[in-house]
DNA sequence: ACCCATTTGTAATTTAGCTACATTTAAATG
DNA sequence: CATTTAAATGTAGCTAAATTACAAATGGGT
């Protein structure tokens, strides 16, 4: 797929020759696409020839198509750096490194997510006479970030981070509670606890989390993503921002589908905030 | 940024022949990646020079130039529709709508951020003997995601979204004490006045916000980035997500300046969750 | 209705990329 | 170790694609 993976992998395959175009091309990708097949012959010290035999190689129809399928792998976001962080990057390099693997990530997530069960959740949440929102840890953030999103909407909404006050809350709950669970690895015995409590107690659970996971298993509906974590940061980065944006979606599924008029009232909302702001043309 | 957006944009500013062009585009980009100059000419019926000339009003060196910039929107699932929600749209589009636009919002922030910054914000949190982070609605999240973040480096760290307690902790502050505000205008009056308490007691303030704003003034130092805020929506999404990744470029840099030894600490944090975790192999 | 500015097309020029063939290099076999 | 043969690389010529310069046409404004 990614035409800077595919080079270096089969740069074992290369002839000599090849392989310094590869090389080339692979110090700077950016700079490569910019050339004509002269200046790259020139810049690999080899000739035109070469460098076209290269492109065919890699399965494209010649040099102006390898380059189109370069373009589209250095595109928005799409590392060509490996993304995992060095001891020894730069401030630069490791920003630029983080904002893609966050971006690559996002992508995967929004890959691996079921469309059909985000219609399902929503439709829960609709119908809910009240919504919680569960997260221990870093998901705890995204629960936060569910309640002041879904606060916006004018229902009985609450959060928590906390496992007791977590047990409380289902232990009040009804038929028309809906309880929403963030976990990004599913397998946190105490969320997992929560989940079967809650359906004990006749509510509705919506697990945010790992596919197939022992809290997937406990939910009523579980919305799962795949987001491949950076295991080297020992801290889950990828996984929250998945997860954000999945309330994201909710959200605009939830607004969606209670109509215009209910759109009106978040324009309100949005007013009512505007008195606590400097004017955007005045100079404080 | 988006080459189809660019061509949808200036869809008015261009004469006729030129939207004849466009149209042939935007009708099948993939399609048109793949044509010569001459046959996407004889396609929407107009001659060569005018198709050079509509590559030139796009800010592109001429036709195979044009074809690389479009090659890199089409990359990667950036849609070539047009990315706001509609009402209309399905739980599927709006669902690719929404990471679709999150990812391009990173995709400017990464763009717009500046690693020199991040760098005297690095600086200033490892040498920091305490840190706060405040936000206040949408970013109260993401102060709760800063605190979990640190609370791990094994530093006093402590966050509010509650105005009242920022205020009684900036009074406390001291010469050591850093303290994190995010807000995406950076208009909020209540948090640009906390900036001012804060740097009045000496505390050193970073804000993670929008430039030139008002707090961005107060603040000794300004982490900023452009964010393109769906303000269809009425809720803030994009920019909480790139605050959030801000955070762990921070937190990475703080990693990094920390040396080895100090990442073994983190690992060992790690290690000490699993405990409450289901094993991966279990099947429970 | 005429002039000027803008737009569009034609034809020529330039440049880039590709093909066919020659040369070199390396490997394998007697 | 020599010789043959296949693979790899380079050279030169050719084709097609893109650009430039200029001319024709269109359209607004006086």
């Amino acid at each position: 797929m990614n035409t800077i993976d595919k080079i270096q992998k089969n740069l074992a395959n290369f002839s000599k020759s090849e392989r310094k175009v590869a090389e080339v091309i692979l110090a700077d990708p950016p700079l490569s696409i910019q050339c004509s097949i002269a200046t790259l012959a020139k810049m690999a010290d080899v000739s035109e020839p070469t460098v076209n035999r290269f492109c065919r190689r890699l399965d494209t129809k010649g040099f102006p198509d390898f380059k189109l399928h370069l373009a589209q792998s250095l595109a928005n976001g799409t590392p060509y750096v490996s993304r995992h962080v060095e001891s020894s990057d730069s401030a630069e390099a490791y920003t630029n490194k983080i904002f893609e693997s966050s971006m690559a990530a996002l992508d995967s997530a929004k890959q691996t997510i079921d469309a059909q069960v985000i219609n399902q959740a929503v439709d829960m949440l609709t119908q809910a006479d009240q919504i919680s929102f569960f997260g221990l840890g870093a998901s705890s953030a995204v629960a936060h970030d569910a309640e002041n999103k879904f606060f916006r909407f004018n229902i009985p909404v609450s959060c928590f981070d906390d496992v007791l006050m977590m047990r409380m809350s289902c232990i009040n709950a009804r038929e028309g509670s809906v309880i929403v669970l963030f976990s990004h690895t599913g397998r946190t015995k105490a969320l997992v606890e929560i989940a079967r409590l809650a359906r004990e107690n006749h509510a509705q659970v919506i697990g945010v989390t790992a596919k197939d996971s022992p809290l997937a298993r406990e939910c009523t509906i579980a919305v799962t993503m795949d987001v491949p974590e950076d295991t080297d940061q020992y801290m889950p980065m990828a996984s929250r921002l998945a997860q954000m944006v999945a309330v994201d979606v909710l959200a605009t599924g939830f607004t969606l589908r209670r109509g215009p008029r209910f759109r009106e009232n978040l324009k309100r909302v949005k007013e009512a905030l505007k008195e606590s702001r400097f004017d955007k043309s005045a100079q404080p």
